[in-house]
RNA sequence: GGGAGAUUAGCUCAGUUGGUUCAGAGCACCUGCCUUACAAGCAGGGGGUCACUGGUUCGAGUCCAGUAUUUCCCACCA
């Protein structure tokens, strides 16, 4: 049957992941095998695959396919996060546009919705991550919300706070008054925005005079207790003891000496409202000053504030300045670039609120977490985010971790009151029982507990995920074969989120769970290596995102260069934790992200390219009869060549992994199989139009082809899988996908050199027809001049005909003489004669040869000058004198040779 | 304020131990090819003072110091 000239991703990527889940290829159990394990950085189950999944993915999936490929028993746990915040939101908004109000329904009916919402497009992510062919044990697909993962996080909870490293208080926390709960100071966004800074005057009880305050928050003038001033500011001391009268609300506050205010900044006199700043707070807490809280839960104003109830605090901002304006309390009101805090998920800005918190005491997981890294337990790449993760751990800057939530999706915090006594117990019952014995109260039931109304942070599920995903809180007979995982794979954004706090879980229950001479052998780090990803920006640099419209469609583009592209064009431009600057294109008219890519389109050529030399192989017409002499020495020497090449790209790729060079790794199989191998490898076997091959090079050429293919595979799966079937009749199993990755033998050098010379003799050749107009297949005569490095050539059984073949020549010959009307050339230190049929362009020839031969005087002198220098020749290293002696000697060969040439054509 | 990265061809980026195996790749561009696996291709070609200034060294894209531009992280900000 004829194949097509074009590959056609669509109709093969399906059928060969059907085909690997069959077989069960991705499923892994615990053997005798070394494991190689990977947990998946588990994406939100509201989310839907985007370029920062893709490229996260692939290099995972490159390292489980090498793994499988190398014998290992390769690992991948996929899964999803419930991520309380997002996809609560996201419930609640599908509610009220059915007319259902959360608080309505209540927790149960809530949580039902939101199940059964999770059920239905939780799934959707990771079916698209099998279409870019990632290579998880689906079998093992967890979910951070499911029974046996919500068991562990109440179990750590509780042993945490029976630790004492769980405590319970009131504090000033940030408060998203959209999402209605508080965030940890992680997900608070602050980002420089365009505001007003107010001049406001309070006067001072008792007397005409005026002290001007500045803020950017008028609205909370409501809700102050104090003007504070620096003890040191000579301009406010007579004020000790005075008053200040708050306006609108004519409230009397006291005037505070406060060493915190920056006399520098506006007029030296800060406002202080205890309840609605962090700092503020603090003074207040110095001072014993009065907390009125103006604002509702949801942002707005509260009974407390007297004014504008009900209000939206950014509608009351503008109404206040006006009214303020009006009673001529404001003095000036000033354009003012500030930041302000927003919620990481929805964007709110944060309202900083006193509110009663748990929290985990940070002190010691700090410091654990910090050691980890720089004992080399656990190993950045690239080295450089060691910095950015000490910056963060070691400056005390840590606060304790805000790990509840005002919210229903999550674990609800194991916590139990009755009357004064808290309770924190994995059940109910067992609160019950404690209960009874606190209280002295045999008769109390289950209803008489109250417990506490909120859920655990998500992070604080997902640092468990290593040894959660392996049900390391129940049994540890997984974990014990599995862990420590190998690598995780995910984006420097979420160091601290996730990667800290995991290593931090890590350090804390491997060694209770696993015994200490598990730990003493293999080590209590959650994973050996860290590879950090770049983020994936526009062509401005913008991080993509949905809001934005500056992302393509990741599935369209699948669609489109099929995965195997996708996955070359999203690594080609994916140097180690270098952020990415993906190239699609945007279309000028809606300003949206065309789902193109240039490097994608790469991607996808450099699979028909493949197709096609497989195209080439099987269309060839195969015969018992042996191949001439001249051909079968061609043929030979084109094999050992590429097999000497092919161990030297098994070592430099080695290289390459060992280092999370993927993408360099990428490279040098795209140029060894595009350049090596078909450019140079296949021409040189290739027969002569409607000629037969023999069979041993067409062995040779499919054992080659197959190799590649298994080295490819970890990058390209399903255009190395079909070639891999389309080389020969395979038994059931032999699959790419459980081929056999090779380890490299050393390579001749001499050998590889030798081919090179050829290469560059046939390039020559090719360019001295290109210049002067010669068809590229017209027979031609070369010569070369005589020496013992071009008689060495004609040793070499194949080369000479191998050049011939290549360059299309009628002759080469070895010749002491100048053959009439030819274009000479040189090749290493050799000079060539190529007859040609027609008028030297005489000029042209001068002039390049007047190039070549300032090039080379050039180099020479700069050359001698090195030489001459006796420190050069004391000092550096006899290799690199030696070479240098030796590239001397060359050049000024090469001089003599252009001069001869130069007198020639004169 | 503390810290990290980046700056190399028109664009996006590699360049690991300092040495013409180092100045590279892809895209874009130019020339010639509808050559028999592939025009999603083939054969060639042009294009860079390696941000700047010093220093170390026999020798610097590479190491050190400073400057500029820029991105990011942390903290502070009335």
């Amino acid at each position: 049957m004829e194949l097509s000239t074009r590959y056609t991703p669509q109709e093969v990527e399906g059928k060969w992941y059907d085909h690997w889940m069959k077989e069960n290829y991705f499923h892994s159990v615990p053997d005798e095998r070394e494991a190689f394990t990977i947990v998946i950085p588990p994406p939100n189950v509201t989310g839907v695959l985007h370029m920062g999944h893709m490229l996260n993915n692939t290099i995972q999936d490159i390292l489980i396919r090498k793994a499988r490929l190398e014998g290992k028993n390769a690992c991948w746990v996929p899964g999803t996060d419930h991520a309380s915040i997002a996809t609560e939101a996201k419930v609640v908004k599908l509610l009220r546009e059915q007319g259902i109000k959360k608080s309505d329904i209540g927790r149960d009916a809530f949580l039902e919705h939101a199940f059964d919402w999770k059920d239905k497009y939780g799934g959707i992510i990771l079916d698209q991550l099998k279409r870019l062919g990632a290579s998880c044990d689906w079998e093992r697909t967890r979910f951070t919300m499911e029974e046996k993962l919500s068991k562990a996080v109440i179990q750590v909870f509780v042993d945490l706070y029976n630790k004492g490293k769980i405590y319970r208080g009131l504090r000033m926390t940030n408060w998203d008054p959209e999402a209605l709960t508080v965030l940890s100071n992680e997900e608070v966004i602050y980002k420089d925005e365009q505001s007003n800074l107010y001049h406001v005057r309070y006067q001072i009880e008792g007397t005409e005079e005026y002290l001007t305050i500045a803020t950017t928050r008028p609205e909370t003038i409501l809700g102050d207790t104090a003007i504070a001033v620096h003890p040191d500011d000579e301009r406010y001391t007579h004020l000790q003891g005075k008053k200040a009268i708050v306006p609108m609300v004519n409230r009397s506050v006291p005037i505070i000496f406060d060493k915190y205010v920056d006399m520098e900044f506006g007029t030296g006199a800060l406002k202080v409202t205890p309840a609605h700043d962090m700092n503020d707070n603090e003074i207040g807490e110095r001072h014993g000053l009065e907390v009125i809280d103006v604002f509702n839960a949801n942002g707005t104003m509260s009974e407390a504030a007297g004014f504008y109830v009900g209000m939206d605090r950014f509608a009351v901002r503008k109404q206040i300045a006006k009214d303020l304006e009006e009673l001529g309390s404001i003095v000036e009101i000033e354009a003012y670039k500030n930041k302000v805090g927003r919620s990481e998920r929805t964007d709110a800005v944060v309202e900083p609120r006193l509110t009663e918190q748990w929290f985990l005491s940070m002190g010691g997981f700090a410091k654990t977490a910090l050691d980890a890294v720089s004992s080399d337990e656990v190993t950045f790449y690239p080295e450089h985010f060691w910095n950015m993760y000490n910056n963060w751990l070691n400056e005390d800057n840590v606060k304790d971790w805000c790990i509840s939530r005002q919210l229903w999706w999550g674990q609800r915090i194991p916590a139990y009151y009755i009357e004064d006594h808290v309770i924190v117990k994995e059940t109910a019952e067992e609160a019950l029982a404690e209960a009874k014995q606190l209280t002295g109260r045999t008769d109390l039931t289950l209803d008489d507990l109250t417990q506490d109304e909120d859920v655990v942070d998500t992070w604080f599920s997902s640092w468990l995920w290593p040894i959660s995903v392996f049900d390391g809180f129940e049994t540890q007979e997984e974990l014990k074969y599995y862990y420590p995982t190998n690598v995780l794979v995910t984006g420097w954004d979420i160091m601290f989120f996730w990667v800290a706090r995991m290593v931090m879980a890590g350090y804390e229950w491997s060694e209770e769970l696993l015994g200490t001479d598990f730990i003493k052998e293999k080590g209590r780090q959650p994973f050996n290596d860290v590879f950090f990803t770049g983020m994936v920006r526009d062509n401005k640099r913008r991080k993509m995102s949905k809001s934005l419209g500056n992302s393509p469609d990741a599935l369209s583009l699948i669609d489109t260069y099929g995965a195997d592209g996708v996955r070359f064009g999203m690594l080609s431009s994916a140097a180690a934790g270098n952020d990415i600057v993906f190239d699609a294109p945007f279309d000028p008219e809606t300003k949206q992200a065309l789902n193109e890519s240039k490097l994608c389109e790469q991607g996808r050529n450099f699979c028909n390219k493949m197709w096609n030399a497989l195209r080439l192989i099987k269309g060839l017409e195969l015969t018992d009869k042996v191949a001439s002499p001249a051909d079968a020495a061609i043929n030979q020497l084109a094999y050992d060549w590429m097999m000497n090449k092919y161990h030297a790209l098994i070592k430099e790729l080695d290289k390459n992994y060992n280092e999370y060079r993927l993408s360099d790794a990428l490279m040098s199989l795209y140029s060894f199989i595009w350049g090596d191998f078909c450019s140079w490898y296949l021409e040189m076997v290739k027969p002569e139009y409607g000629q037969p091959i023999d069979q041993k090079t067409y062995q040779q050429a499919i054992e080659i082809y197959e190799k590649l293919m298994t080295l490819l595979h970890p990058f390209m799966p399903f255009v190395t899988e079909e070639i891999w079937h389309g080389l020969k009749d395979r038994a059931s199993g032999d699959d790419c996908v459980v081929s056999t990755y090779p380890s490299a033998s050393d390579s001749d050098g001499e050998l590889i050199k030798t081919v090179e010379i050829a290469k560059e003799v046939v390039s020559k050749v090719r360019e001295a027809r290109n210049k002067n107009g010669l068809k590229a297949k017209e027979l031609l005569k070369l010569y070369v001049e005589a020496s013992d490095t071009s008689k060495a050539l004609f040793q070499n059984s194949g080369l000479v005909d191998m050049i011939k073949k290549m360059a299309f020549l009628e002759s080469l010959e070895l010749t002491d003489t100048e053959p009439e009307n030819a274009i000479d050339f040189l090749a290493r230190t050799d000079k060539y004669f190529l007859v040609i049929n027609k008028a030297i362009d005489v000029e042209g020839e001068l002039k390049k040869l007047q190039e070549e031969l300032e090039y080379a005087q050039g180099f020479v002198k700069i050359l001698e000058k090195k030489l001459s220098n006796e420190r050069f020749v004391n000092n550096a290293p006899e290799q690199v004198v030696a070479n240098e002696r030796k590239k001397l000697a060359d050049n000024l060969e090469k001089i003599r040779l252009i001069e001869e040439s130069l007198n020639r054509l004169k």
